[in-house]
DNA sequence: TTAACATATTAGAATATTCTAATATATAAA
DNA sequence: TTTATATATTAGAATATTCTAATATGTTAA
């Protein structure tokens, strides 16, 4: 019974650092190549390599080869619904304090 | 435009650990002194509280005092959305294996 | 007051994560 | 084949997280 925490916990995991949140977030609607993650994210190839690596130890995408490029994409799509949770829990704060320092009536 | 995976990273670290997952998962649906999250959850007080801290400045969860007692609630039960959806995607994941496993067919 | 209870905070060792730089591997083109 | 391109892996320093043990703070009851 305890045992599904631990799981659940290093899905998160993968969650809890920005890189991987904007590559989760580029790969949401499309798969992609590491070179055009690369080119969008504007960051270092081996860096990527390594977040990518990790989503993918983790289950969050998998890749295929084509050629000389390997496609990543997300594995499933279930997790995007998580995201945006998530992301609009954190916009509505963001929004509540902006009207607070504004001073907008709620 | 890159500030958001940063808030966003933030928020999922609070849930990249198994025993804030059970915290907030005995917070789900009740809110509970930390005495009682202590009794139910076996954990030492120290550390069960410096969880609490740290979920509380994240803003997951809230608390107040009553008396000698501190009560902890979830802030926003949105989150038990993107909670549950991940536990689902794992269970899948799982049952998925257990099958491959016991040789059923899918 | 003082004692007892509930909770928070601190210090620090053990462990884990992250980045950069360098190197390795796989594929396709010349 | 060699060369160029795409991607992965490794090593290691810097930083962050986690737990335990000890101590501090706040509240109520005696």
């Amino acid at each position: 019974m305890k045992e599904i925490y631990n799981l659940h916990a290093e899905m998160c995991k993968v969650f809890s650092n920005p890189i991987r949140l904007e590559i989760f977030n580029l790969l949401r609607d499309k798969e992609m190549s590491v070179t055009e993650i690369i080119n969008t994210s504007k960051l270092s190839q081996a860096n990527i390599s390594q977040h990518l690596s990790i989503m993918k130890s983790k289950g969050i995408v998998i890749s295929k080869r084509d050629g000389k490029m390997i496609y990543y994409k997300l594995s499933n799509p279930k997790i995007i619904k998580a995201f945006d949770i998530i992301k609009e829990v954190l916009t509505e704060r963001l929004e509540k304090n902006r009207k607070i320092l504004v001073g907008v009536k709620a």
